[in-house]
RNA sequence: GCCGCCUUAGCUCAGUUGGUUAGAGCGCUAGAUUGUGGAUCUAGAGGUCCCCGGUUCAACUCUGGGAGGCGGUACCA
């Protein structure tokens, strides 16, 4: 091979941004979202897949931010030169399909969905540009009682994903009482659009800047330790205090100021439903705090947000945050048909909250791998495969070795395919009618106590010979040992 | 986007005040063990020292730029 051709080869490499997941983990998913499906499943949503890739003015542009006005999604162009986008949500792909078959769907219509999404960002820790979604949406509702459901919803999806009460929480606010907030402060009209944006990010960023942070971010603007200077809102003192009273007072008190009435009544109708289904405070709880999506958001918003603290391999404090979150839409659809059409949904950050989970101790119980039969004979492979078919019809997960190396190195293949036992049957056995079995845990635990070379050869820990009759029955009681 | 750190074997990392054949541990392959995963010993394979330019007799090392990774921060539909 020539030089120039070995440089050319491509290196193995993933895209900056996507990760490879392997069998234990997509184990572990597919258990978490079979869960996950059921809770939705269960307060009446229907499923519903749509693709991955959409016309891009069907996903429409939710990039209001000035700084950024298009960045963010994967484009391209197909053949006829239309603009194609993968989606970055679930939620714009079901607003299209709502406005496509408004005719003929029930109203209100409830469905979920999961699956990956993909944003064209810098990946950091914890975040990648492919990740997966489970959402739940009730578009044709208006009522308050629709975005409570979705609370209780996410407080149940969690706890049967194992979060014990307590260790997570609902926060909810609505979008209505922080135009409260911003009238009273004295922020309406178009010149003050991007001061708006500001408040309501400095806002948003209360529980990890603290009061202090927030005051800067809502005066002249803030240095963080990395350096970096994030620009204020530029308030005047009186409308930096109106701000921070907002956020120190409970939600209730400002039930007879009129600026904030309708976002009060709504959260206060919200959290007596939530209340007489047995939801209180410790699981869903008002909180002013939380904003979300700074564009289209028009109602009620809240934020699953798991509470505790874990050490990291370092010892470091980790808090996981937000591992989901939703809110009332109402302008979605009438992007398509002008009709404007309320909606209210939630979203788990599934890859998230996975990572957490993992990370509160679910004991990785190391999954058998399959029984491995040996080929000792490269003449008698149709026996051996016979075997296999046998111990697969019987529901064991087995598998014939199909590499070229000799018996040690099969050993080793079972070994690291986390096998429960191999099924050795050499000339020696086949004369007899028989096969060995070899158990390869209990042979793990014989060899920590062997120390000597000659000792372990004449042990041959953990393995015994059976009629080749018994084969089937002897692996499935040494299984179902393991198992129990 | 902004700030900081990092990039040498499959993995984790040494190293060279710029000098000719770049190292370790683990892992991998094989042998000691004619049919047995562990342990021990032995041997072997495996490297454009991230990329491109500059300085130099000489660059993996110095320098400029770039890419990638990590960590903050910003943004987050």
């Amino acid at each position: 091979m020539s030089k120039a051709n070995t440089n050319s080869r491509p290196e193995a490499r993933l895209a900056k941004g996507f990760r490879d997941i392997e069998a234990p983990e997509l184990k572990a998913l597919a258990d978490m979202t079979g869960k996950i499906r059921e809770v939705y499943e269960r307060y009446g949503f229907d499923a519903l897949e749509t693709p991955a890739i959409e016309y891009t003015d069907a996903l429409g542009k939710f990039l209001p931010d000035q700084d950024r006005p298009n960045a963010g999604v994967f484009s391209f162009q197909d053949e006829d030169e239309q603009w194609m986008s993968l989606r970055y949500d679930l939620t714009a792909p079901l607003a299209r399909y709502v406005a496509q078959n408004y005719q003929s769907l029930p109203k209100p219509f409830r469905r979920y969905a999961f699956g990956n999404v993909y944003r064209n960002e810098k990946p950091g820790p914890g975040r990648f540009r492919q990740f997966m979604q489970f959402d739940a949406d009730t578009v044709g509702a208006e009522g308050i009682a629709a975005d409570a459901e979705l609370c209780m919803l996410a407080a149940d999806t969690l706890e049967a994903l194992g979060v014990k009460r307590g260790d997570y929480r609902i926060k909810v606010s609505s979008r209505k009482l922080l135009d409260g907030l911003l009238s009273a402060a004295g922020l309406e009209g178009e010149d003050n659009a991007g001061r708006r944006l500001t408040v309501l990010r400095a806002v948003d960023k209360l529980d990890r800047l603290g009061i202090e942070g927030v005051s800067q971010l809502l005066g002249k603007g803030r240095k963080d330790e990395s350096g970096d200077f994030t620009k204020g809102a530029d308030l005047t003192p009186a409308q930096t205090m109106e701000v921070i009273g907002f956020l120190e007072r409970p939600i209730a008190e400002n039930a007879n100021n009129p600026a904030f009435q309708a976002g009060v009544d709504d959260l206060l109708k919200l959290q007596e439903i939530c209340a007489a289904a047995g939801y209180e405070d410790n699981r869903i709880r008002l909180d002013q705090t939380v904003v979300r999506g700074l564009e289209y958001y028009t109602g009620p918003v809240f934020e699953a947000e798991l509470t505790f603290e874990v050490k990291d391999e370092d010892g470091k404090p980790v808090r996981f945050g937000s591992v989901g979150g939703g809110g009332r839409y109402d302008d979605l659809v009438a992007r398509f048909t002008g009709e404007k059409v309320p909606a209210t949904g939630f979203s788990i950050g599934v890859s998230r909250l996975q990572a957490a989970l993992s990370l509160i101790g679910e004991k990785k119980v190391e999954t058998l791998g399959p029984v491995v039969i040996l080929v000792m004979d490269k003449g008698e492979i149709a026996t051996y495969q016979k075997m296999t078919q046998a111990l697969r019809n019987a529901g064991i997960r087995a598998e014939m070795y199909l590499g070229s190396s000799g018996m040690k190195a099969q050993m080793k293949y079972a070994d690291k395919r986390n096998s429960p036992c191999v099924i050795i049957q050499g000339s020696d056995e086949r004369a007899k009618g028989e096969v060995t079995i070899k158990d390869l845990i209990e042979g793990a635990k014989a060899a920590a106590a062997i120390k000597d070379n000659k000792e372990w050869k004449e042990a041959r820990p953990a393995q015994f010979s059976v009629s080749e009759n018994h084969l089937v029955q002897e692996v499935h009681n040494l299984i179902k040992r393991h198992q129990g």
